[in-house]
DNA sequence: TGATTGTAAATTGTTAACAATCCGTTTGAC
DNA sequence: GTCAAACGGATTGTTAACAATTTACAATCA
Protein backbone atom coordinates (compact mmCIF):
# COMPACT_ATOMS: atom_id res chain seq x y z
CA UNK A 1 0.00 0.00 0.00
CA UNK A 2 1.30 3.47 -1.18
CA UNK A 3 -0.45 5.37 1.45
CA UNK A 4 1.46 3.37 4.44
CA UNK A 5 4.74 4.51 2.94
CA UNK A 6 3.68 8.38 3.63
CA UNK A 7 2.38 7.82 7.07
CA UNK A 8 5.53 6.35 8.53
CA UNK A 9 6.70 9.83 9.86
CA UNK A 10 9.54 9.68 11.62
CA UNK A 11 10.81 11.08 14.92
CA UNK A 12 12.77 14.03 13.26
CA UNK A 13 9.70 15.00 11.01
CA UNK A 14 6.78 14.98 13.58
CA UNK A 15 9.37 17.41 16.02
CA UNK A 16 9.83 19.64 12.74
CA UNK A 17 6.33 19.98 12.46
CA UNK A 18 5.42 20.76 15.79
CA UNK A 19 8.33 23.25 16.08
CA UNK A 20 8.15 24.47 12.71
CA UNK A 21 4.02 25.47 13.29
CA UNK A 22 4.80 27.01 16.89
CA UNK A 23 7.99 29.19 15.31
CA UNK A 24 5.99 30.57 12.38
CA UNK A 25 2.88 31.34 15.02
CA UNK A 26 4.83 33.44 16.53
CA UNK A 27 5.43 31.47 19.77
CA UNK A 28 9.05 32.11 20.13
CA UNK A 29 11.10 34.79 20.23
CA UNK A 30 14.09 35.37 18.04
CA UNK A 31 16.44 36.75 21.25
CA UNK A 32 16.56 33.79 23.73
CA UNK A 33 18.87 30.57 22.20
CA UNK A 34 17.20 27.50 21.39
CA UNK A 35 18.40 24.84 23.88
CA UNK A 36 18.70 21.10 22.60
CA UNK A 37 18.43 19.83 25.99
CA UNK A 38 15.09 21.18 27.33
CA UNK A 39 13.58 20.38 23.95
CA UNK A 40 15.22 17.04 24.33
CA UNK A 41 13.14 16.71 27.24
CA UNK A 42 10.10 18.02 26.29
CA UNK A 43 9.79 15.29 23.53
CA UNK A 44 10.92 12.52 25.39
CA UNK A 45 14.34 11.66 23.65
CA UNK A 46 17.71 12.46 23.55
CA UNK A 47 19.44 15.42 21.75
CA UNK A 48 20.31 13.54 18.46
CA UNK A 49 16.82 13.86 16.26
CA UNK A 50 16.18 16.88 17.97
CA UNK A 51 19.29 18.37 16.73
CA UNK A 52 18.16 16.97 13.06
CA UNK A 53 15.01 18.38 13.52
CA UNK A 54 16.92 21.54 14.49
CA UNK A 55 19.31 21.23 11.22
CA UNK A 56 16.45 20.78 9.03
CA UNK A 57 14.27 24.05 10.35
CA UNK A 58 17.44 25.73 9.89
CA UNK A 59 17.77 24.75 6.20
CA UNK A 60 13.92 25.58 5.87
CA UNK A 61 14.83 29.06 6.59
CA UNK A 62 12.72 29.03 10.17
CA UNK A 63 15.64 29.08 12.11
CA UNK A 64 19.64 30.07 11.94
CA UNK A 65 22.30 28.06 12.80
CA UNK A 66 26.23 29.16 13.84
CA UNK A 67 28.53 26.74 14.50
CA UNK A 68 29.04 26.21 18.37
CA UNK A 69 26.31 28.28 19.25
CA UNK A 70 23.44 26.30 18.20
CA UNK A 71 19.93 28.24 16.76
CA UNK A 72 18.24 31.29 17.11
CA UNK A 73 14.51 32.16 15.01
CA UNK A 74 15.38 33.80 12.02
CA UNK A 75 14.54 37.40 11.41
CA UNK A 76 11.47 38.49 8.83
CA UNK A 77 13.05 39.18 5.28
CA UNK A 78 13.33 43.00 4.22
CA UNK A 79 10.53 44.39 2.01
CA UNK A 80 12.10 43.58 -1.45
CA UNK A 81 13.57 40.24 -0.22
CA UNK A 82 10.08 39.92 0.56
CA UNK A 83 8.57 40.63 -2.73
CA UNK A 84 10.93 38.18 -4.61
CA UNK A 85 10.09 35.42 -2.58
CA UNK A 86 6.14 36.27 -2.87
CA UNK A 87 6.28 36.38 -6.56
CA UNK A 88 8.02 32.94 -6.58
CA UNK A 89 5.50 31.37 -4.36
CA UNK A 90 2.68 32.92 -6.85
CA UNK A 91 4.75 31.42 -9.66
CA UNK A 92 5.23 28.24 -8.05
CA UNK A 93 1.77 27.39 -7.30
CA UNK A 94 0.32 28.91 -10.95
CA UNK A 95 2.41 26.11 -11.91
CA UNK A 96 1.67 23.09 -9.75
CA UNK A 97 -1.92 24.22 -10.38
CA UNK A 98 -1.37 23.79 -13.96
CA UNK A 99 0.10 20.29 -13.44
CA UNK A 100 -2.35 18.98 -10.99
CA UNK A 101 -5.27 19.90 -11.62
CA UNK A 102 -6.50 17.65 -14.36
CA UNK A 103 -5.25 14.62 -11.85
CA UNK A 104 -7.75 15.17 -8.64
CA UNK A 105 -9.96 13.08 -7.87
CA UNK A 106 -13.36 13.67 -6.07
CA UNK A 107 -10.89 12.47 -2.95
CA UNK A 108 -8.91 15.21 -3.33
CA UNK A 109 -11.96 17.57 -3.58
CA UNK A 110 -13.09 16.17 0.28
CA UNK A 111 -9.31 16.65 1.96
CA UNK A 112 -9.68 20.35 0.83
CA UNK A 113 -12.73 20.81 1.47
CA UNK A 114 -11.91 19.59 5.22
CA UNK A 115 -9.37 21.57 5.34
CA UNK A 116 -11.43 24.47 4.39
CA UNK A 117 -13.87 23.58 7.35
CA UNK A 118 -11.08 23.37 9.96
CA UNK A 119 -9.91 26.79 8.68
CA UNK A 120 -13.53 27.95 9.07
CA UNK A 121 -13.72 26.77 12.44
CA UNK A 122 -9.80 28.18 13.09
CA UNK A 123 -11.18 31.59 11.95
CA UNK A 124 -14.37 31.72 14.40
CA UNK A 125 -11.91 30.63 17.39
CA UNK A 126 -9.60 33.43 16.58
CA UNK A 127 -6.87 30.84 16.59
CA UNK A 128 -3.97 32.21 14.75
CA UNK A 129 -2.02 29.66 14.89
CA UNK A 130 -4.22 27.19 13.86
CA UNK A 131 -5.68 29.51 10.82
CA UNK A 132 -2.09 29.55 10.21
CA UNK A 133 -1.84 25.95 9.81
CA UNK A 134 -4.93 25.33 7.66
CA UNK A 135 -4.35 28.33 5.11
CA UNK A 136 -0.67 26.90 4.53
CA UNK A 137 -2.31 23.21 4.46
CA UNK A 138 -4.77 23.91 1.57
CA UNK A 139 -1.95 25.27 -0.54
CA UNK A 140 0.82 22.14 0.30
CA UNK A 141 -1.90 20.05 -0.48
CA UNK A 142 -1.98 21.35 -4.39
CA UNK A 143 1.64 21.89 -4.33
CA UNK A 144 2.46 18.37 -3.38
CA UNK A 145 -0.13 17.14 -5.93
CA UNK A 146 2.42 18.60 -8.44
CA UNK A 147 5.44 17.55 -7.36
CA UNK A 148 6.88 16.44 -3.59
CA UNK A 149 10.37 18.46 -4.96
CA UNK A 150 9.09 21.46 -5.58
CA UNK A 151 6.84 21.07 -2.54
CA UNK A 152 10.44 20.96 -0.26
CA UNK A 153 11.25 24.47 -2.30
CA UNK A 154 8.15 25.56 -1.62
CA UNK A 155 8.14 25.53 2.12
CA UNK A 156 11.36 27.14 2.65
CA UNK A 157 9.99 30.10 0.48
CA UNK A 158 6.28 30.32 2.96
CA UNK A 159 8.50 29.37 5.87
CA UNK A 160 10.89 32.73 5.41
CA UNK A 161 7.49 34.53 4.12
CA UNK A 162 6.22 34.51 7.97
CA UNK A 163 2.53 36.05 6.79
CA UNK A 164 1.38 38.27 9.26
CA UNK A 165 -2.42 36.68 10.34
CA UNK A 166 -2.71 39.01 13.32
CA UNK A 167 -5.23 41.29 11.24
CA UNK A 168 -8.28 40.54 12.59
CA UNK A 169 -10.92 42.09 10.14
CA UNK A 170 -9.02 40.00 7.48
CA UNK A 171 -10.59 36.52 9.07
CA UNK A 172 -14.08 36.71 6.47
CA UNK A 173 -11.71 37.55 4.05
CA UNK A 174 -9.41 35.03 3.88
CA UNK A 175 -12.60 32.17 3.93
CA UNK A 176 -14.12 33.26 1.15
CA UNK A 177 -10.72 33.98 -0.94
CA UNK A 178 -9.84 29.76 0.09
CA UNK A 179 -13.62 29.13 -0.72
CA UNK A 180 -13.06 30.88 -4.27
CA UNK A 181 -10.01 28.69 -5.15
CA UNK A 182 -11.75 25.10 -3.88
CA UNK A 183 -14.82 26.49 -5.52
CA UNK A 184 -12.46 26.96 -9.22
CA UNK A 185 -10.05 23.30 -8.33
CA UNK A 186 -13.62 21.69 -7.58
CA UNK A 187 -14.56 22.86 -11.40
CA UNK A 188 -11.45 21.77 -12.89
CA UNK A 189 -11.08 25.59 -13.80
CA UNK A 190 -7.41 26.49 -13.88
CA UNK A 191 -8.06 29.66 -15.26
CA UNK A 192 -9.86 30.79 -12.32
CA UNK A 193 -8.14 28.51 -9.66
CA UNK A 194 -4.86 30.22 -10.64
CA UNK A 195 -6.64 33.99 -10.56
CA UNK A 196 -8.32 32.69 -7.04
CA UNK A 197 -4.34 31.56 -5.77
CA UNK A 198 -2.97 34.72 -6.91
CA UNK A 199 -5.48 37.23 -5.27
CA UNK A 200 -4.87 35.06 -1.71
CA UNK A 201 -1.20 35.32 -2.13
CA UNK A 202 -0.71 39.21 -0.82
CA UNK B 1 36.79 39.95 11.66
CA UNK B 2 33.82 38.82 9.45
CA UNK B 3 35.39 36.66 7.22
CA UNK B 4 37.22 34.86 9.79
CA UNK B 5 33.61 33.76 11.36
CA UNK B 6 32.57 32.72 7.82
CA UNK B 7 35.81 30.26 7.57
CA UNK B 8 35.01 28.38 10.36
CA UNK B 9 33.09 25.73 7.91
CA UNK B 10 31.96 22.46 10.52
CA UNK B 11 32.87 19.01 9.29
CA UNK B 12 29.17 18.65 8.11
CA UNK B 13 29.68 21.81 5.80
CA UNK B 14 32.68 19.98 4.46
CA UNK B 15 31.63 17.02 4.06
CA UNK B 16 28.38 17.98 2.11
CA UNK B 17 30.06 20.34 -0.33
CA UNK B 18 32.34 17.38 -1.11
CA UNK B 19 29.69 14.96 -1.82
CA UNK B 20 27.09 17.75 -3.43
CA UNK B 21 30.33 18.23 -6.10
CA UNK B 22 31.17 14.36 -6.98
CA UNK B 23 27.39 13.81 -7.25
CA UNK B 24 26.37 16.89 -9.28
CA UNK B 25 29.61 15.88 -11.34
CA UNK B 26 27.37 12.63 -12.05
CA UNK B 27 29.79 10.47 -10.51
CA UNK B 28 27.35 8.37 -8.97
CA UNK B 29 24.47 6.19 -9.85
CA UNK B 30 20.64 6.64 -8.48
CA UNK B 31 20.65 2.91 -8.13
CA UNK B 32 23.28 2.01 -5.93
CA UNK B 33 21.76 3.11 -1.55
CA UNK B 34 24.02 5.26 -0.08
CA UNK B 35 25.72 3.69 3.23
CA UNK B 36 26.65 5.42 5.80
CA UNK B 37 29.57 3.47 7.55
CA UNK B 38 31.64 3.43 4.52
CA UNK B 39 31.28 7.39 4.19
CA UNK B 40 32.38 7.16 7.75
CA UNK B 41 34.98 5.47 7.14
CA UNK B 42 36.10 7.30 3.79
CA UNK B 43 36.29 10.90 5.50
CA UNK B 44 37.46 9.26 8.78
CA UNK B 45 34.72 10.36 11.31
CA UNK B 46 31.76 8.70 12.85
CA UNK B 47 28.11 8.15 10.97
CA UNK B 48 26.88 10.94 13.04
CA UNK B 49 28.26 13.59 10.40
CA UNK B 50 27.84 12.03 7.65
CA UNK B 51 24.06 11.71 8.94
CA UNK B 52 24.13 15.42 8.95
CA UNK B 53 25.59 15.78 5.59
CA UNK B 54 23.11 13.07 3.71
CA UNK B 55 20.02 14.71 5.90
CA UNK B 56 20.97 18.19 4.59
CA UNK B 57 21.74 16.84 0.58
CA UNK B 58 18.55 15.30 0.87
CA UNK B 59 16.29 18.62 2.09
CA UNK B 60 18.53 20.25 -1.08
CA UNK B 61 17.06 17.65 -3.65
CA UNK B 62 20.58 16.56 -4.44
CA UNK B 63 19.69 13.14 -2.38
CA UNK B 64 16.23 11.67 -1.60
CA UNK B 65 15.78 9.96 1.63
CA UNK B 66 13.28 7.05 2.97
CA UNK B 67 12.66 6.19 6.64
CA UNK B 68 14.68 3.14 7.82
CA UNK B 69 16.06 2.56 4.34
CA UNK B 70 18.80 5.83 3.65
CA UNK B 71 19.21 7.65 0.68
CA UNK B 72 19.57 7.97 -3.25
CA UNK B 73 20.90 10.03 -6.01
CA UNK B 74 17.95 11.93 -6.83
CA UNK B 75 16.92 11.58 -10.64
CA UNK B 76 16.72 14.68 -12.69
CA UNK B 77 13.27 16.67 -12.94
CA UNK B 78 10.56 16.08 -15.44
CA UNK B 79 11.00 18.88 -18.22
CA UNK B 80 8.05 21.29 -17.15
CA UNK B 81 9.38 21.17 -13.42
CA UNK B 82 12.97 21.83 -15.17
CA UNK B 83 11.60 24.49 -17.07
CA UNK B 84 10.13 26.25 -13.97
CA UNK B 85 13.40 25.94 -11.84
CA UNK B 86 14.99 27.61 -14.51
CA UNK B 87 12.56 30.52 -14.41
CA UNK B 88 12.84 31.09 -10.61
CA UNK B 89 16.73 30.71 -10.73
CA UNK B 90 16.87 33.89 -13.38
CA UNK B 91 14.83 35.62 -11.27
CA UNK B 92 16.12 35.46 -8.53
CA UNK B 93 20.07 36.04 -9.93
CA UNK B 94 18.71 39.05 -11.65
CA UNK B 95 17.10 40.05 -8.01
CA UNK B 96 20.56 39.57 -6.28
CA UNK B 97 21.98 41.62 -9.22
CA UNK B 98 19.80 44.21 -8.78
CA UNK B 99 20.35 44.19 -4.43
CA UNK B 100 24.24 43.63 -4.77
CA UNK B 101 25.67 45.37 -7.94
CA UNK B 102 26.34 48.94 -6.57
CA UNK B 103 27.90 47.69 -3.05
CA UNK B 104 30.87 45.74 -5.10
CA UNK B 105 34.10 46.32 -4.50
CA UNK B 106 37.05 46.00 -6.36
CA UNK B 107 37.72 42.90 -3.85
CA UNK B 108 34.72 41.46 -5.34
CA UNK B 109 35.92 42.15 -8.61
CA UNK B 110 38.89 40.64 -7.77
CA UNK B 111 37.08 37.19 -6.54
CA UNK B 112 34.73 37.02 -9.55
CA UNK B 113 38.01 37.02 -11.74
CA UNK B 114 39.67 34.24 -9.76
CA UNK B 115 37.26 32.30 -10.51
CA UNK B 116 36.77 32.88 -14.18
CA UNK B 117 40.63 32.11 -14.34
CA UNK B 118 40.12 28.96 -12.59
CA UNK B 119 36.79 28.05 -14.91
CA UNK B 120 39.29 28.88 -17.80
CA UNK B 121 41.62 26.32 -16.77
CA UNK B 122 39.20 24.07 -16.15
CA UNK B 123 37.52 24.10 -19.53
CA UNK B 124 41.36 23.69 -21.14
CA UNK B 125 41.80 20.51 -19.16
CA UNK B 126 37.98 19.57 -19.72
CA UNK B 127 37.66 18.92 -16.14
CA UNK B 128 33.69 18.25 -15.98
CA UNK B 129 33.49 18.31 -12.21
CA UNK B 130 35.57 21.36 -11.94
CA UNK B 131 33.94 23.11 -14.29
CA UNK B 132 30.42 22.74 -13.12
CA UNK B 133 31.87 23.81 -9.74
CA UNK B 134 33.61 27.09 -11.07
CA UNK B 135 30.52 27.84 -13.39
CA UNK B 136 28.31 28.00 -10.30
CA UNK B 137 30.61 29.66 -7.80
CA UNK B 138 30.13 32.59 -10.11
CA UNK B 139 26.81 32.57 -9.79
CA UNK B 140 26.79 31.18 -5.76
CA UNK B 141 29.28 34.67 -5.26
CA UNK B 142 26.66 37.01 -6.70
CA UNK B 143 23.75 35.31 -4.95
CA UNK B 144 25.47 35.67 -2.05
CA UNK B 145 26.56 39.16 -1.94
CA UNK B 146 22.89 40.09 -2.07
CA UNK B 147 21.37 37.67 0.57
CA UNK B 148 22.73 34.58 2.40
CA UNK B 149 19.00 33.49 2.77
CA UNK B 150 18.23 33.53 -0.87
CA UNK B 151 21.60 31.43 -1.37
CA UNK B 152 19.84 28.73 0.67
CA UNK B 153 16.57 28.76 -2.25
CA UNK B 154 19.17 29.37 -4.56
CA UNK B 155 21.31 26.35 -4.10
CA UNK B 156 18.21 23.85 -3.62
CA UNK B 157 17.38 24.95 -7.29
CA UNK B 158 20.45 24.66 -9.09
CA UNK B 159 21.30 21.14 -6.81
CA UNK B 160 17.97 19.89 -8.60
CA UNK B 161 18.30 21.38 -12.02
CA UNK B 162 21.07 19.35 -12.86
CA UNK B 163 23.26 21.13 -15.62
CA UNK B 164 24.33 19.69 -18.54
CA UNK B 165 28.54 20.26 -18.84
CA UNK B 166 29.18 17.32 -21.10
CA UNK B 167 28.94 18.87 -24.36
CA UNK B 168 32.26 19.61 -25.14
CA UNK B 169 31.73 22.27 -27.89
CA UNK B 170 30.06 24.51 -25.43
CA UNK B 171 33.56 24.97 -23.51
CA UNK B 172 34.13 28.39 -25.51
CA UNK B 173 30.58 29.55 -24.99
CA UNK B 174 30.75 28.97 -20.94
CA UNK B 175 33.82 30.94 -20.56
CA UNK B 176 32.97 33.69 -23.38
CA UNK B 177 29.19 34.10 -21.52
CA UNK B 178 31.13 34.19 -18.07
CA UNK B 179 33.41 36.95 -19.45
CA UNK B 180 30.37 38.78 -20.11
CA UNK B 181 29.22 38.34 -17.02
CA UNK B 182 32.42 39.75 -15.01
CA UNK B 183 32.53 42.30 -17.65
CA UNK B 184 29.15 44.04 -16.87
CA UNK B 185 29.94 43.71 -13.04
CA UNK B 186 33.04 45.29 -13.04
CA UNK B 187 30.92 48.39 -14.86
CA UNK B 188 28.48 48.23 -12.54
CA UNK B 189 26.23 48.14 -15.49
CA UNK B 190 22.49 46.59 -14.35
CA UNK B 191 20.80 46.02 -17.11
CA UNK B 192 23.85 44.61 -19.07
CA UNK B 193 24.52 42.09 -16.21
CA UNK B 194 21.14 41.27 -16.27
CA UNK B 195 21.07 40.26 -19.58
CA UNK B 196 24.49 38.45 -19.68
CA UNK B 197 23.36 36.36 -16.73
CA UNK B 198 19.95 35.22 -18.28
CA UNK B 199 21.78 34.30 -21.64
CA UNK B 200 24.02 32.36 -19.26
CA UNK B 201 21.04 30.47 -17.53
CA UNK B 202 20.36 28.39 -20.42
C1' DT C 1 7.76 -25.13 -9.23
C1' DG C 2 6.12 -21.22 -6.79
C1' DA C 3 4.70 -18.89 -2.89
C1' DT C 4 5.38 -18.10 2.04
C1' DT C 5 7.34 -18.03 6.38
C1' DG C 6 11.36 -17.91 9.43
C1' DT C 7 15.97 -16.51 10.36
C1' DA C 8 20.38 -14.03 10.23
C1' DA C 9 23.08 -10.32 8.47
C1' DA C 10 23.18 -5.66 7.25
C1' DT C 11 21.60 -1.10 7.86
C1' DT C 12 19.40 2.75 9.89
C1' DG C 13 17.64 5.05 14.30
C1' DT C 14 18.57 6.34 19.07
C1' DT C 15 20.98 6.91 23.16
C1' DA C 16 24.34 8.36 26.63
C1' DA C 17 28.96 9.46 27.59
C1' DC C 18 32.86 12.11 26.32
C1' DA C 19 35.44 16.03 23.86
C1' DA C 20 35.66 20.66 22.21
C1' DT C 21 34.02 25.22 22.29
C1' DC C 22 31.83 29.32 23.99
C1' DC C 23 30.71 32.83 27.48
C1' DG C 24 30.39 35.18 31.72
C1' DT C 25 33.21 35.95 35.83
C1' DT C 26 37.11 36.34 38.50
C1' DT C 27 41.79 37.24 39.19
C1' DG C 28 45.95 39.64 38.76
C1' DA C 29 49.29 42.86 36.76
C1' DC C 30 50.13 47.42 35.42
C1' DG D 1 40.56 51.77 37.56
C1' DT D 2 41.47 49.17 33.16
C1' DC D 3 42.72 45.63 30.56
C1' DA D 4 43.87 40.89 29.65
C1' DA D 5 44.56 36.21 30.83
C1' DA D 6 42.61 32.27 33.21
C1' DC D 7 39.08 29.65 35.28
C1' DG D 8 34.45 27.16 35.40
C1' DG D 9 29.86 26.20 34.09
C1' DA D 10 26.96 25.62 30.23
C1' DT D 11 26.33 24.25 25.57
C1' DT D 12 27.32 22.21 21.24
C1' DG D 13 30.00 18.51 18.54
C1' DT D 14 31.43 13.69 18.17
C1' DT D 15 31.76 9.06 19.20
C1' DA D 16 30.63 4.19 19.99
C1' DA D 17 27.39 1.01 21.65
C1' DC D 18 22.75 -0.51 21.53
C1' DA D 19 17.81 -0.94 19.59
C1' DA D 20 14.70 -1.20 15.77
C1' DT D 21 14.00 -2.06 11.10
C1' DT D 22 14.89 -3.74 6.64
C1' DT D 23 16.71 -7.04 3.38
C1' DA D 24 18.44 -11.30 1.52
C1' DC D 25 18.24 -16.01 1.70
C1' DA D 26 17.12 -20.52 3.11
C1' DA D 27 13.61 -23.79 4.70
C1' DT D 28 8.91 -25.28 4.40
C1' DC D 29 4.54 -26.34 2.41
C1' DA D 30 0.79 -26.54 -1.15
Amino acid sequence: MQLAEHSVRSMREQIVDTLRAEVLAGAWTNHAPVREQALAERFGVSRGPIRDALQELSREGVLVYRPNKGVRVNTPPAEAERQLLQAMRREMESFCLSQCIDQLTPTDDEQLAGILAELTRACDSGDLSSIADCDLAMHRYLVRSASSELEAIWQSITSRLRMDYSRIDRFDQIISEHEAILEAVKQRDLKSAQQAINANII
